[in-house]
Order: structure tokens, then sequence, then C-alpha cells
DNA sequence: CCTACCGATCGGTAGG
DNA sequence: CCTACCGATCGGTAGG
């Protein structure tokens, strides 16, 4: 039984962090088990917890992946399609958005909303992960809305951080929409509430 | 020993209920264990337990509970404040709603949004009564909506269930703004929120 | 409403 | 990466 190389172990080591993305959209990073993992994995308890150390350690990496993810298939799409900052760009985050949720990118909806509603209240270095991704992503919301306010396309006395705080809200709406409700349209939903806040047309958008 | 009355196990239950709703809050309402509840309320978890036979009953009773605290706080006071459906009563809401987030009327944020986050992939019968509530929820809303829409209120082409789904998703954001952000002003921006969407102008207001 | 108890599972460790 | 194990806690029950 020699052991496994490190790029073995960098391989299983990615595998459980996969899976726990997967499970913790579902079941919460608290509703995450070891044991479940394991069993799932076809792996002894030790060995996965082996690999973090703790619980908590395994809950940051699983955050951190999922930051990975939304990053590329909002941020990174929407930045493809519209270079420059400023309303184009805020409909095409807007666009990569609906578009995330439509798609189910996480088996559990939005893994950061589900993260945010669970460790709002419970102080702790998760808690702290969480926020600080959330408030950066925020941040890069308003420094479009500034652009688009700066450019005059939208209307005087706009607040860019009202516009990413709004752009946000809806966004978990949409979640809640597709997940609770199990409303197939909560995209479309969502994308028009997106186009009236920021003053575009109400053009017809199917998300699939 | 001689059994307690009727009423003194009704006073009891009352107590748990209580509790249950103060600790689901913050925890969860996966998190909330019996033996947690028993250690609060000095007593013993077979005490706890029976008045509700399973943890699912008790799940559902402090759901129930919690509907009626959000009833009270939101739509009563609204009520009150603006008898006649429409725009108006519509404000009234929103007033109350960033009231009921800034008085921190459960300790852990809005139970509500916790509980659908919480439950919104897992099928069973605590999901269904979540799912029932924000529905209904949401038909008063898109229901003022229509009122506000009918007497030239709103613009034209507004969507009814369209407003009712903003203005939840901006509760739901400064839920999150407040818990997760510990943002103080979070009632306050929610309520700027909340006028653009209804078209009402910028009356500055302090939540407290 | 209590004590006493059940099997299952939790996160985590020792040692290899 | 495994087996074997730890104390703690889980939801729930029996019996009074």
């Amino acid at each position: 039984m020699p052991r496994r190389s490190a790029a073995d172990a960098a391989l299983t080591r990615a595998s459980i962090i996969d899976r726990s993305v997967a499970v913790a959209s579902v079941e919460g990073l608290e509703g995450l088990t070891i044991g479940r993992l394991a069993t799932d994995l076809d792996m002894s308890k030790a060995g996965v917890i082996g690999h973090f150390g703790t619980k908590e350690e395994l809950q940051l990496a699983a955050l951190s992946a999922a930051r990975a993810v939304y990053k590329r298939e909002v941020w990174d799409r929407a930045a493809a399609v519209a270079p420059e900052p400023g309303r184009k760009r805020l409909l095409a985050i807007a666009d990569a958005w609906m578009s995330y949720l439509a798609r189910d990118v996480f088996p559990g909806g939005c893994f950061i909303t589900a993260a945010s509603c669970e460790f709002d209240d419970r102080p702790g270095r998760v808690r702290e992960a969480i926020r600080a991704q959330h408030e950066e992503w925020l941040r890069v919301l308003a420094r479009e809305a500034q652009a688009a306010i700066a450019a005059g396309d939208l209307p005087r006395g706009t607040r860019a951080d009202d516009v990413a705080f709004t752009m946000n809200a809806i966004a978990m709406g949409t979640n809640q929409a597709r997940h609770l409700a199990q409303d197939p349209d909560a995209p479309s939903r969502g994308w028009r509430a997106m186009r009236t806040l920021l003053h575009a047309p109400r053009a017809r958008r199917r998300f699939a």
C-alpha cells in the first residue's frame, strides 16, 4: 500500500471540494458532513478530513471553489461580451447572472446566497469569508454603475451603491423563485426586473 | 408529582415555540435541536419533544408562529395606516417591512427568508409550508399592486406580479445587508429602493 | 413532565 | 490513504 503521489493527492482533494460544493448547495455548509462525503466518494472519513484538518477548513475551501465558479460564470462571461465598464456591462452581468441561475450551475441554487443566509448571524471565519466575497462583488457592481451614471446612462440622482444593492436583491429573489416556488420563468422575471432597474427597453429574453 | 393542567401544558408549549423561533432564526430550522431547547428551557428532552412528537412537527409549529409575528408586524401595521388597497398601502407595507427588519423582531433576521433559503431544495412538509406562506404573501402584494396600476399610480405596462417579486427581493437584500454586512443603514437603503420601485418621491426616512 | 435509555451519527484522532 | 476508535450529541422511546 504505497502512499499516492502528490499529484494524486491534489486530484483527490479537488474531487472532495467538488463534491462538497454540490452537497453544500443543497444541504448547506453545516449540513455538509464528513461521513456523507466519505460515502459519496468511496473513501474513509479520515481520508476525507485529512486533506483539510477541520470541517471549517473544508467549508472555506468549498466556499473558495464556489467563488471561482461564480466569477467564471457571471463576471467573466459578462466581461467577454462587454469589455467596457458602464450600463452595457451591467446588462451583460444581469444576463449572465440570470443564465447562471437558469442553468442550475449549483444543484441547490446559488451557493453564495445559501451560504450567506446560513451564516449571516454566526460569527467566525466562514462568515467573514462570505462577507468579504459579497462586499467585493457589490463593489464591482457599484463601480460599473458609477461608470453608467457618469456616462449619463442612468437617471440623475441615482446612487451607484443602490444599483448594486438592488441588482443583488433581484438575483436573490430570482434564486428563491426558481428553487422554493420552482417557477421555471424565474430567470425571465429577474431579467425584466434588472432591465427596469437599469432603464433598458424590455426586450423579451428566454433563459435555459 | 401530579401532572400539570392543560392550561399549564399550553403555556409550556408556547414557551417552547417562542424559544424555537428565536433559536431557529439564528441557527436555522435544522440547526434547532431538542437538546438545546431542553437546556435553554430547563426541561428534559422528552418534555420538549413530547409536545410535538417529532422534530418536523416542532419545525412546522415554529414556522406557523413566525408567520403570525410577520403578519402582525408587517401586514397589520400597514393595513392600520392605509386601509385602502393601492400604492399608498404598498408604501405602508414597505415602511412596516423595513421597520420590522430594523427592529430585529427575530434575533437572526427574517425567519421566513432564512427558512426559505435553508429548505428551498429539500422536499418535504416543511418546505411546502414555507412555499405556501411565501406564495400567499406574494399574492397579497400583487393584489395591492394591481389596485395601484388600475388607479394609474404606477407606469403603464407595469406587471403586478413583477412589483410583488421585486418588493420581496428588496426585503431579502435588506435582510442580508443588515445581517451579513452588518450595515446599520440597510433599512434606509431598502426603503429608498422600495420608493424607487413604487415611483414615490425619495423622502428621507430613519429606521430604528 | 421526568429518568433512563436506544442506535445512529457527529467531528476528529492515533497509529500505521 | 486506511482501520479502529474516542466522547459528544443527535432524534426519539419506554415506562412511570
